[in-house]
DNA sequence: ATTATAATTTAGACAAATCTAAAAAAATAA
DNA sequence: TTATTTTTTTAGATTTGTCTAAATTATAAT
């Protein structure tokens, strides 16, 4: 497995979670910011290799072997993030460069230690579940903050965007995985909210509602 | 900075601390188990990059800027040695690998903060010194315990070996990093030592006598 | 000093991952 | 249904790091 290759399939996984039906090429070219003459070829190269199925002009989609390829990925990818921010005292909005490194180095032993070292967390600091050892995603409950209604309350539990300027944004207002978020007020015009958090009224847009997880 | 470039001055500088003047081409190939003219190539490139001063026929030697560079993959290496063995409870002879994968991660800040996590180490599990952040190397004074003559006493500070077999060796004799050794008896034949560590004489052959390091 | 051997470099080839440009197939619009 | 546009694939080129085989240079031996 190349980095490349376990890139590809990362990818893969990610947008078949958005969309249904096979993956196609041009989608896969945009994420990854490369031509779709490109993706053609490591597509070739993935499905001889039998991680994917892959028709000519019908796009792809991952076999078993390739989820479960991804999910082991992805699993690195979120340890090695908990990692950086649990022990490292690095932001959340640091981490995600790093880990894109970090989740390719290879070592099964390592990676459980790793786990074992964080006492085995289910989400990372974004809130996005952690693949188990077994590939086993246990997701949590969670809608929008978009969803909710006025005067009710609920509690921050990830992130939908992740993005630097995102994650500052939440910074700024003090917003954190846990943070507890009232209702005050929904305007009909353009959808904002003015919310309770921290002990402070705030007003967000319905962008920063719809990207925000709670339960 | 890729990674193969990176471990070809990796490679030079560990060669330049065992033997004066230029370093060959075949000294390089064989440490790196690759073929000569692969080598030629790649000075080529890193005398033209500036890491090395290169000419034909005459070996090569590291730059200043080939220099920092080296120590700085070194520093990431033994950095990353010690956060297995210290935090993750790898043993000292599992680590060797996982380090070579790691060590190319790219992120000073990240390195940083791992050097401040472990608390600022100055020598790793096999007690070889880790280059700080402005790569300097503070050695530690030491000598091989097979200098050692007759009823003096030492403490274990390093091995010059770092082979998974030795390290076994040495687990397997109680031998650690700190252990204490005196010496009991020199066979003047063999130069084989009978040594009292942990309350326990054992005799051990010149060859691991002369790659421990002691004070 | 000449010859033989060893070390090193060059030349040319290959695989991996990418690209551009052109061709082919599929989707959409008229 | 035909024409146009978009998507996808192919063909051929490029870069990086490697290799083999041949040529060159240096070293050692007689």
């Amino acid at each position: 497995m190349t980095h490349s290759e376990e890139n590809y399939i990362k990818t893969i996984y990610h947008l078949t979670a958005i969309s249904d039906g096979g993956i196609s090429t041009n989608a896969i070219a945009e994420k990854m910011k490369t031509k779709a003459s490109s993706v053609t070829d490591m597509l070739k190269k993935l499905a001889e290799k039998e991680f994917v199925n892959y028709i000519k002009y019908q796009g792809v989609s991952l076999t078993e072997k390739g989820k479960l390829t991804a999910k082991m990925i992805i699993r690195k990818h979120r340890l090695w993030e908990s990692f950086l921010v649990e022990k490292l005292n690095f932001s959340w909005d640091e981490v995600h460069d790093i880990a894109e490194q970090l989740e390719h180095i290879k070592s099964e032993k390592l990676i459980n230690k790793l786990d074992e070292f964080l006492n085995f967390p289910t989400e990372d600091p974004h809130g996005d579940p952690i693949p188990n050892a077994k590939g086993q995603i246990i997701a949590i409950e969670k809608q929008l903050l978009s969803e909710l209604s006025e005067n009710q309350t609920c509690i921050c539990v990830g992130v939908k965007d992740t993005s630097s300027d995102f994650l500052k944004y939440l910074d700024k207002q003090e917003i954190a995985l846990g943070s507890a978020i009232e209702i005050v007020e929904r305007e009909l015009f353009d959808s904002s909210l003015t919310i309770r958090v921290e002990n402070k009224e705030i007003t967000i847009s319905n962008k920063i509602a719809s990207n925000l997880y709670i339960k």
